[in-house]
This record gives C-alpha cells, structure tokens and sequence, in this order.
DNA sequence: CTGTTCATTGGCAATTTAGCCAAATGACCA
DNA sequence: TGGTCATTTGGCTAAATTGCCAATGAACAG
C-alpha cells in the first residue's frame, strides 16, 4: 500500500516537476489559447530555439502537450486545458502570501 | 508589459516549483487532512528529519503553509486548501498519457 | 541543573537542470 | 541540386536541488 502512494506520488511531481519553469508556464500559457508552432513559441519566450524546443519536450514527455507535424513546421497543443485551473488557484497562494506579508509589516 | 508577465509567470513557477517533489506532494496530501507536526511527517515521509524540515521550509517560503509552534513543537498547517484542486488535473494528465501509450502499443 | 525530545541550520557530495552553441535532419523552394 | 527555414540533438558549463550527518538551540520532565 505504502509503495503504492509513494509511486503516485512520484508521478504527479514528474508533470508538476514539468510545469515548474516560468518559460514552460508561458508556454502552456499560450497554447491554453492556441496552438503554436516551435517558431513562434520561441519568439515569444525570447530564448534559444535549441532551449525552447527541451522545454518543449519537457511538457510532451509529462503528458501536458502533444505535437502534430504539419509541412515542415510541429505545432504544439496543450492536451489537458484544466492545467489552467492550476493558476486559479496558484494566484491564491500569492494573494495569500501578499497579505501575510502585509500583516508582518504592520 | 511584457516584463511584468514574465514576473508574474517566475511568481508562479516559485509555487509550483515548490510542490514539485514526491516529499512535499505527500506532505500537502496529510495537511490536507489535519494539521501535523515535523515529527509525525517525518514518520510518514520516511527520510531523515532534517531533509523533512528542509521540505518544510520549501513549502512555508513559497506560502503554501504556515507553522505554529505550540510547546516543544511545531506544527504545520496548509494555507490554501484549493491546492489540491492541482491534483485532480494532474491525475487527468496521468490517465490521458496511459491513454496514449495505449494507443501507440495497438 | 541534567538528560531528552523536537526542530532547524550548516556543510558537503551527488545528481539534476538550464541554456547556449554547433551540428545534424527534414521539408520546401528555385 | 543547392540553399534556406524549422526543429531537434549532443555536448558542455554553470547553477540549483537533494539528502544525509553533525552541531546547535528551545522546551520540558525529573
């Protein structure tokens, strides 16, 4: 039973583990909106294409996008949107985190 | 613009980062059911009590949760609870990828 | 006061991650 | 065929993370 919770464990941190960089927040971010190809992810993240095309495969091999060839372009998409429903609530934890410092300072 | 979404994506993957871990992940599971001090997380994480403490430090720095010493010890309260609104998403994502490597195994 | 429990901190070695450049591959155009 | 654009991969270094042990400090029982 104990292995067993600790292997779901582990699974769940390998896809949040993905999620933890801001340039593949962006990422996912953007691709919550549309699809986008390695290019234009690129321009928008303002890396490398070298460095943009790992995180890239960061999120595909954690199961959070997939990627369709299309000419000689892939496009990225984002396979499970309620990855979105994660900044909700992340954005409460810093509200959180605002006012207690708030407290502190008074 | 842009550089104040780029610092609003790095305060978010501080979070996320933060949970990033089987260890932390267990520990936000058992706070999710009752407050619990270093020494009972300890036991159930299984690790030495000074790397619980260090995940500990993780998890109150990014705001996730807050302590209150009471006596000789301390103990350890989840902050916000809709943390665990993360977990059924990415359980989402874990079936979704079993659903793939099904697919690809055909 | 002394010994014990609870918890945090410093330090260290091993592992992982990030990001750049250069090279390789594939598609497409002229 | 040659050239260019799009993307991935290998290699490398710098930086961050993990987890253990040892040392420290606070609370408390006797």
């Amino acid at each position: 039973m104990k292995a067993k919770s600790k292997a779901r464990f582990e699974a769940r941190a390998k896809i949040i583990k993905a999620m933890a960089h801001p340039a593949r927040l962006m990422i996912v971010d953007e691709l919550s909106r549309r699809e986008r190809c390695v290019r234009d992810l690129t321009e928008m993240v303002g890396s490398d294409v070298s460095t943009v095309s790992k995180h890239l495969s960061v999120l595909r091999n954690a199961g959070v996008v997939r990627d369709e060839k299309r000419g000689s372009k892939v496009y990225y998409i984002l396979r499970t949107p309620c990855i979105l429903n994660f900044m909700s609530c992340v954005e409460t934890v810093i509200k959180s985190k605002a006012e207690e410092q708030l407290d502190l300072a008074k």
